[in-house]
DNA sequence: TTTGAAAGTGTATAAATGACACGAAGTTAC
DNA sequence: GTAACTTCGTGTCATTTATACACTTTCAAA
């Protein structure tokens, strides 16, 4: 006595979704923003909606970045599950789901992806009930949609530990890259300075980057050697990490 | 326009717990068992219900951990979601969700917890639906029902990334305890021997451990020294982590 | 009293970390 | 064209940490 299962929303699941970029200089991530509402309070969220039972999690993940923001078929991590039931509580939250939603009264269990991509690729573009979609500096959040603004936080301490186990960059750097960004790239995940010329030591040793001939053009001071990462390597340590601290 | 909201199970939610434990010899995990299907298949089962719709995740993992165990109160961690179409799959498991839920059919994502405690002081009990509640070695364990084995597996690796970064021991060994047994338990988690010498120097180092002026009694060989944890140092790191390796 | 079994201890070598300052190579403005 | 500005790129030393490795001690049981 099989249910035949029609594919259809899931009324208690929702997937969001942190993207990060890194425009040279800051970490950024992906935002919508929903218009504004009559209450006031945030426009902008986290792109995220609710999931189909015929699809699992990641699908989902994926099919709500490319509706909401063009972006397809991208590696994501898992940041958890965040369901308090108050995790809708401000009015212009409600007030938005009454009129995206079937059953906008629902208590609803979302998912947390996050991921890093390379901001060039993926000009977001505004679809479906994002009025437009964009990237924000991380420094410059202060509030968003439900609870994304804590999703964020704990998306950024995942990514804080992933950097301390895996090389990081090769998704959120250009193919050619100065040993400077990729230094302020690792300040701006962790929040702190660090060394210059310790960083570029450790780096160099670690061997997942290969100096080319070329270098930067256009500055208006001492122009920088380019880099490239060293794919085997930089694969090899994402797999095993930095087997560094076995106790 | 306020729907009342009667507490209710929600259909689609539901929540497992992996409880480790150490039996001063090896890790072991808490299970209970179902008992006999008619069409056979795994009878274990990590503890795990639907959640209440008014209940957040952890709070709806721990009532069901006193439901199915009685254990009260433990600080959990997240493992993750699991929310694969197909993870309720075998026949073994539709059967006994037959029994026990009203809609047993419908597409469940579950949300893993995790945590250590001292065996002793967890008696576990049957109730409810679990026939019984026991623990097992974790290196015993082959099939369990539904993703539960996938699950333990993905558990078994957060807590061995936890390892490398906060402490570990205070909420699995007794009180007193030797410097072997907790040797043991880092070898059981780590799944790899550890040079002797050099364990009991870093743990010495690191401070967390107190000696006491008590040997161990009855065994059949020289008594080993009993140490208990210097709380404060432990609560330091497991606050602050290891800071090595800031990149 | 011999045997077995785990406890407990030290050193030397190699590697990683962290702190620190200045000349070089370009552009821009005058 | 020269001075001013900005970022690039580099090396050393002291300290800490990691790793490899073997023998004596202490107790109970036979």
């Amino acid at each position: 006595m099989q249910k035949k299962v029609i594919p259809e929303l899931n009324p208690n699941v929702s997937v969001d979704c942190v993207i990060f970029g890194f425009d040279l200089d800051k970490l950024t991530v992906l935002l919508i923003d929903r218009g504004q509402q009559t209450q006031g309070g945030p426009r902008l969220a986290l792109p995220g909606n609710l999931i189909y039972n015929d699809e699992n999690l990641d699908q989902a993940a994926n099919r709500i970045l490319n509706e909401l923001a063009g972006i397809n078929n991208i590696y994501l991590e898992q940041v958890g599950a965040f369901g308090d039931p108050n995790r809708i509580c401000k009015e212009a939250d409600k007030e938005w789901l009454q009129s995206i939603r079937a059953e906008p009264e629902a208590r609803v269990i979302t998912v947390a992806y996050y991921s890093l991509v390379k901001m060039a690729d993926y000009a977001p573009r505004a679809s479906s009930f994002a009025k437009t979609a964009g990237w924000a500096p991380v420094t410059q959040i202060f509030e968003l949609a439900f609870d994304h603004y804590e999703i964020l936080q704990v998306a950024k301490d995942k990514l804080r530990q992933k950097i301390k186990i895996q090389p990081i960059g090769f998704n959120l750097l250009p193919e050619k890259f100065t040993l400077s960004q990729l230094h302020k790239l690792y300040e701006s995940i962790l929040e702190k300075p660090l060394d210059k010329r310790n960083f570029r030591r450790k780096v160099q040793k670690l061997g997942i980057v290969t100096p080319l001939k070329e270098k930067q053009q256009g500055v208006p001071h001492k122009p920088s050697r380019l880099y490239k990462f060293n794919e085997e390597k930089y694969e090899a340590l994402s797999k095993n990490g930095y087997d560094n601290f076995d106790f």
